[in-house]
DNA sequence: CCAAGACATTGATGCTCGTCTATCTCTCTG
DNA sequence: CAGAGAGATAGACGAGCATCAATGTCTTGG
């Protein structure tokens, strides 16, 4: 597998860091373009079968809710019970919602006892925000 | 209608401009918070509906790389004719997905004599872009 | 060990989506 | 004006998705 354009860990250093996106290091010739922004040359078609799902998973109204619920806690992790009593859908719709988040790689789960905390991949959602909104070069 | 989270027109200023993500103004009491990013206080429902069509138009390989090859073209637009060759799918496919991408904001339609070019709305990337990857504060 | 509660899984249902073939509309050329 | 070519539209079809009710799996308290 090439260098995967969406950074997912935490613990992996960003290459290209938040901020640093009007100063991106020019490209290397004959090396992969890490993080290459959709508007800096062409998205190969795997590189485009890679960051798809990360979207689609976001593509969706409670999907968005709850990440942005979870990515804005205090604490950055919030529970399950808190998720559920925030929308007026099911709690399996809920969890299978949160399921998607956490399969594509947008969220950690975490049990604890009775109780499930997620919490947000901040480095996943700053990977793709930069590869969707760095401006032409 | 609110004010709108996405800028989708690029004789609209942004209010949030690109480089500018990290020192976001702080927010003013009682106004509401333009381009509040997704780990920055929660959206609202009305919010997540706005923006999750945008990201489900770009949550498609085809039609990222669309975007992508339009985006990073020479002059900022492309002709169908040459995006039709890039891709191994039948014209009206191609078509299909030019227009999921102008119906959501995210492309410009310009016919010229027998060809059409369609140009990339660089300011809704942005907007876009910056309300997903923005860190927490 | 048992009952209760938190969350996940299963299976069903109706809707949306991506793709195709066939056809249509528009514009230029001869 | 007729024909050709560029691109859009229409309709069909199979796959995928969001939702729910019902049920299953853990974990804790008594």
């Amino acid at each position: 597998m090439s260098k995967s354009l969406i950074v997912l860990d935490d613990q992996t250093s960003l290459c290209c860091a938040p901020g640093a996106q009007l100063q991106l290091p020019s490209q290397q010739a004959g090396q992969p373009v890490c993080c290459a922004p959709l508007s800096r040359g062409q998205l190969t078609a795997s590189q485009a079968e890679e960051v798809a799902p990360l979207l689609k998973a976001l593509a969706d109204p409670v999907r968005l809710r709850l990440m942005s619920l979870v990515a804005s806690h205090p604490g950055g992790e919030a529970c399950v019970c808190d998720l559920n009593e925030a929308f007026d859908l099911s709690q399996p719709t809920i969890s299978h919602h949160l399921k998607v988040l956490k399969d594509a790689g947008l969220l950690d789960r975490d049990k604890r006892g009775v109780w499930v905390y997620y919490r947000a991949r901040t480095q996943a959602l700053a990977s793709l925000g930069l590869l969707i909104g760095s401006p032409p070069l």
